[in-house]
DNA sequence: GAAGAGAGCGCC
DNA sequence: AAAGGGCGCTCTCTTC
């Protein structure tokens, strides 16, 4: 019958059959053949041809060969890798350690190769296992459906420091993988605390008790990772090379041989880090944190850098016009004056030592010319004013930010957001750090078109954190009302002002008494930053006597508390390491006696980083929940989110980002009731609380831009 | 000339 | 003796 048809069929010229009797004719052929193919997909391929030896995928065929194969066997989990390399040069930001720190459009990045490892393991044993290794060249469109296919399996996905592959992944427009597990993320949060800071290396060389010291956790490289474990890599000593030998060959050429071993390699080795890993981190009791808020931290954090900040460029243009008329004018008058430098101290000190004014700088047995104490004796003298705006304005100035060069391809920012970087857990940014920047500038931050900016934040959150995690009723009580501070300050004062304070509003008791409320905030601050009375003493205008017992009575307030800090320093002191409500830990650096610095952040750690935690875990739910309304998270600022979402949605956008935030802190922290302010008001731009004209008063004259 | 230390200030 | 937790980034001065 059919070959009947396909008789009629090619002599459709005699017989003049129409063109849709051959459309439909065309169609059958090509159902008919993909059944047929559909049903050699179905029969199960011979693992022999994947065993020992690497399979290379560059067309529709071999890709499909590869995730039909995949598909058929019991895979538990996948390593994987990417090489690639970027259309446009890297922008050198700094030299740090005799290493150019160059930024990289991520727009620009031109993926090269997927390598996969997946691992089987034997039915006979539990230890051993096969490993089945691909190479994938993702220059060739068509292999992208089957490789689509393969992230699809519902198995982690292994790799070391996945913003590489993630970014290449979503250059090619696929989605990444559900689940994914990311070595060099695991080993930052094993270390945390380990790496020695700036601040800590300081310390260190002071104090000089080098036999306290831990030992440092090692390099966080697949390298040096790899080390740890005892996982053979094959590449250590040319790893540099071949890794650059993809960013100098020709687009079109073909990879060598030694490339896809190499490339190979490294998938294979983070696949091999996994399961040793996983038990690591079970016994360091970070598997629960890793898996829960961690993993997933990684891909919010990749998105966001992709996502990226658009910036106005004709605003910069126009702010740095401003900052150099300032810098001209206010420059030429201090040169006069023999400053040419601002921010040299021996100059500073000749200048003030001529007019009489040196000893207002005293600090100590030096002199000062930090801002403070400009700002004190502004009126003793004209250029003492000068000095502080062109230091403002020069600073602004030589901003990444402001010479454009760290701009991608779409016009947008791409800051880096660097996970656990700091010691409690929390993120930084940087190539800008665009959440630095001033307040007043905050509207050079733009949305796309159509689109509105919005940011919500939670308020007084590490408050609510420090009640929650060192369990004092009061404070938790507190937190939970309408403000804070005036909780703090009714209770507090009600003694002193027989109960005249009990019957305000809590409006009322701020417009009434906002100074009380302000020293409340000192005390408070003081709590969760470890303030001595020295340093409330300065802060309020008291004397240290006074301060003391303020203290002392603030802290009567809260018994439980009081008991808690004390326990947190001197027991995490003992066990080692402060922690955080969901496992992540902060270890310390010595062992011994502790320093001031050390029982501080003993005491800060675990609601400093509690609170990252819980930032996290929000961060991830929207980073999920924002897609359905095409919005997205543009940055995280510690204890807020700033999305960018279509202009008819933002408002719903905002109340769901909020909700998702409150119910977050919720399910960690069930007696927390807390709050959060939504900022929409101006959604053109980016702004502190709905400030716009800021940007325009700090080009006009940078004094008066105060928010 | 490069690298590190320190001061200083921006953000939370 | 130090004296407020966590960062990024720039500038100046010192040292090798």
């Amino acid at each position: 019958m059919n070959s009947d048809i396909r008789n009629i069929g090619q002599s459709s010229s005699i017989l003049q059959l129409s063109p849709a009797w051959e459309a439909t004719l065309d169609r059958a052929k090509i159902k008919r053949d993909e059944a047929a193919s559909a049903a050699a997909r179905f029969l199960p391929k011979d693992r022999s041809l994947f065993l020992n030896r690497v399979r290379f995928v560059n067309d529709r065929n071999s890709a499909r060969g590869m995730a039909d194969f995949l598909e058929q066997r019991r895979i538990v989990l996948v390593g994987m890798d990417t090489e690639f390399r970027y259309s446009e040069e890297g922008v050198h930001t700094w030299t740090a350690s005799g290493r150019d720190v160059e930024w990289c459009d991520p727009r620009s990045v031109e993926p090269l190769m997927l390598t996969l490892a997946a691992v089987e393991l034997r039915e006979s044993s539990d230890t051993e296992y096969d490993v089945y290794r691909f190479a994938v060249d993702l220059r060739q469109s068509a292999v992208l459906d089957s490789v689509q296919h393969v992230l699809r399996m519902p198995v982690p996905f292994i790799g070391h420091f996945l913003q590489a592959e993630l970014i290449c992944l979503w250059k090619l427009g696929l989605a990444e993988p559900n689940e994914l597990w990311d070595t060099w993320a695991a080993e930052k949060a094993i270390q945390l605390g380990c790496t020695m800071g700036t601040l800590d290396r300081k310390n260190q060389a002071t104090e000089g008790d080098d036999k306290d010291l831990c030992e440092t956790y090692g390099p966080m490289s697949l390298l040096g990772t790899c080390d740890r474990y005892g996982i053979r890599y094959p590449f250590a000593g040319v790893k540099t090379e071949l890794q650059a030998s993809f960013l100098n060959m020709d687009e079109n050429a073909e990879f060598s041989p030694d490339q896809i071993e190499y490339a190979v390699a490294d998938a294979v080795a983070a696949a091999g880090l996994y399961l040793p890993q996983v038990r690591r981190t079970a016994k360091c009791g970070l598997l629960r944190h890793l898996q829960s808020i961690e993993m997933s931290w990684a891909v919010t954090n990749a998105r966001m850098h992709w996502n990226g900040v658009r910036v106005a460029p004709q605003r910069i243009e126009q702010l740095r016009e401003a900052c150099q008329r300032h810098v001209a004018e206010l420059g030429a008058q201090l040169a006069d004056e023999g400053l040419h430098k601002v921010n040299s101290f021996p100059q500073m000190k000749a200048l003030m030592e001529r007019h009489g004014l040196l000893e207002l700088f005293r600090s100590g047995d030096s002199y000062s010319f930090d801002d403070k104490h400009l700002e004190t004796y502004e009126d003793r003298h004209p250029s003492i004013r000068k000095v502080r705006l062109v230091r403002k304005v020069q600073r602004l100035l030589s901003d990444q930010l402001l010479n454009g060069s760290l701009i991608g391809k779409d016009g947008r920012l791409h800051p880096e957001h660097r996970q656990l970087q700091a010691a409690s857990g929390r993120n930084s940014m940087r190539h800008p750090n665009i959440g630095g920047i001033g307040q007043a500038l905050r509207p050079l931050v733009v949305p796309d078109e159509g689109y509105g900016i919005g940011e919500v934040d939670l308020v007084q959150i590490e408050i609510g954190i420090a009640a929650a995690v060192y369990n004092d009723p009061d404070l938790i009580r507190m937190f939970n009302g309408r403000d804070v501070y005036v909780a703090m300050a009714k209770r507090f004062y009600e003694t002193d002002r027989n109960g005249s304070t009990a019957g305000l509003s809590d409006s009322e008791f701020k417009k009434k008494h906002s100074e009380l409320r302000a020293k409340m905030k000192v005390f408070t601050l003081g709590i969760i930053y470890g303030m001595s009375p020295h340093g409330i003493a300065l802060q309020l205008g008291i004397t240290h006597k006074e301060a003391m017992q303020e203290h002392e009575r603030f802290m009567s307030m809260f018994p439980t508390l009081n008991d808690a800090l004390l326990e947190a320093a001197a027991l995490g002191a003992i066990r080692g390491y402060a922690d955080t409500n969901t496992g992540l830990k902060r270890h310390r650096q010595r062992t011994g006696r502790t320093t001031t610095k050390e029982r501080n952040w003993l005491v800060n750690t675990p609601v400093q980083g509690s609170a990252a935690n819980v930032f996290k875990d929000a961060g991830n739910r929207l980073d999920k929940r924002l897609q359905h309304y095409e919005a997205r998270l543009i940055m995280p600022l510690h204890d807020s989110f700033i999305f960018e979402a279509p202009l008819g949605k933002l408002s719903q956008v905002s109340k769901v980002v909020a909700e998702v935030m409150r119910s977050t802190v919720q399910e960690h922290f069930p007696k927390l009731a807390p709050r959060t302010d939504i900022n929409i008001e101006h959604p053109s731009c980016w702004n502190k609380d709905g400030t716009l004209r800021s940007l325009r008063l700090w080009m006009a004259n940078p004094e008066l831009a105060r928010l």
